[in-house]
DNA sequence: TACGCAATCTTGTCAATGTCTAGATCCGCT
DNA sequence: AGCGGATCTAGACATTGACAAGATTGCGTA
């Protein structure tokens, strides 16, 4: 249930979560405050707890909105034909245009990591990454090297240990990604 | 200098930073407070500031141990002659055993991430993990599909999302490197 | 040995935060 | 019209991080 109606503010629920996006942007998850979001907003100090009931709550639906993003992009990566290599790079471009939604995700102790809407998009996301390597001899395993040199890629750009001057995040997942199967005929990319 | 001598406590500033790891191990580093590590460790509320200043400056110190220790841990596996697929390994032992350093590690907007003792120790760290695929065509692209690989299964399995009941996350850990370079033998690069 | 000093810790205080409660305001439906 | 309920405001309370000033303690040095 997305849909929250005009009254008093607009749309509160929304103006809250951009809000909260733009801050964690700034300042990392650590730096969101119910208080100060409803400031940046222009409502009561306890407007966002309505539409929320936490800071857990809000923290929550980032992470739904995150993941059902997320998982939205890599299936229709996949749907337009992509294999492995353009389904991760999907996952970190994601990660670096989203920078703020992803960081939320994968921190489980900030939200209600058990709510069925998190769980229910995150399966749907895990399960395009694990589907692009099917086909491999040992599955389980490709599925498992394809999340983690994918996801740990992006977060290790994000978090900055990784950085490359002058080089494109894209690009270079491209190629990292393409070096897990670089012994098959897709993935190698001119650099 | 990490050297706390006995006063009036006996070593509060490993005592405080024993109860944050301990914290941090429970809840997640959003759950430290220094009100309640003081109460924990039997101080009063304003004890463990004057030997971290901040709680950021908290944080700092857990960084910057665990980057030591899992440097120190990264270069024992080399020079015991560990390839990259055990150096890899190591790297998941460490995130495993010490989750909770692990974790305000990779959190650059929890604490001082430009603290020199980070930085150095960061640095080397990353040396280790380069070095390890030196030999092969690409080692700049190899480095980063090493580390990604290698930190992504870290990160994925400690968050629970990659979770394999019933497997040992070193034994799986072992196999996802070991797929990295999968076409050469299980590579026992000589010293 | 005694003294002074600096490191260590305590107590008190302040602004800010998360959360709860009660009340005000406004929309949509009958 | 006007009622009901969703939306937001206003006030309050416990807790937190951070600062300032004072008390306590061990160590080097004369």
């Amino acid at each position: 249930m997305t849909s929250a109606r005009p009254y008093h503010h607009g749309d509160l629920r929304r103006a809250v979560l951009d809000a909260a996006v733009d801050v964690i942007t700034e300042h990392g998850p650590g730096g969101v405050g119910l208080r100060d979001l409803a400031r940046r907003v222009g409502v009561s100090h306890a407007g966002p707890v309505h539409h929320f009931k936490d800071k857990a709550g809000l923290l929550t639906a980032l992470a739904a909105e995150g993941f059902e993003m997320l998982a939205d992009r890599l299936e229709e990566t996949k749907a337009a034909g992509g294999d492995f290599v353009e389904v991760g790079t999907a996952y970190v471009r994601f990660a670096v245009e989203h920078r703020a939604h992803f960081e939320v995700m994968f921190r489980p102790d900030l939200y209600h990591a058990h709510d069925p809407a998190v769980e229910a998009a995150r399966t749907r996301a895990g399960a395009v990454l694990a589907d692009g390597v099917a086909d491999q001899p040992d599955p389980e395993l490709a599925s498992a090297a394809a999340w983690s040199i994918t996801h740990g890629f992006a977060t290790l750009w994000n978090t900055g240990v990784l950085e490359r001057p002058g080089h494109d995040p894209i690009e270079l997942a491209r190629a990292v990604a393409g070096f897990l199967f670089r012994d098959q005929g897709t993935g190698q990319t001119p650099a």
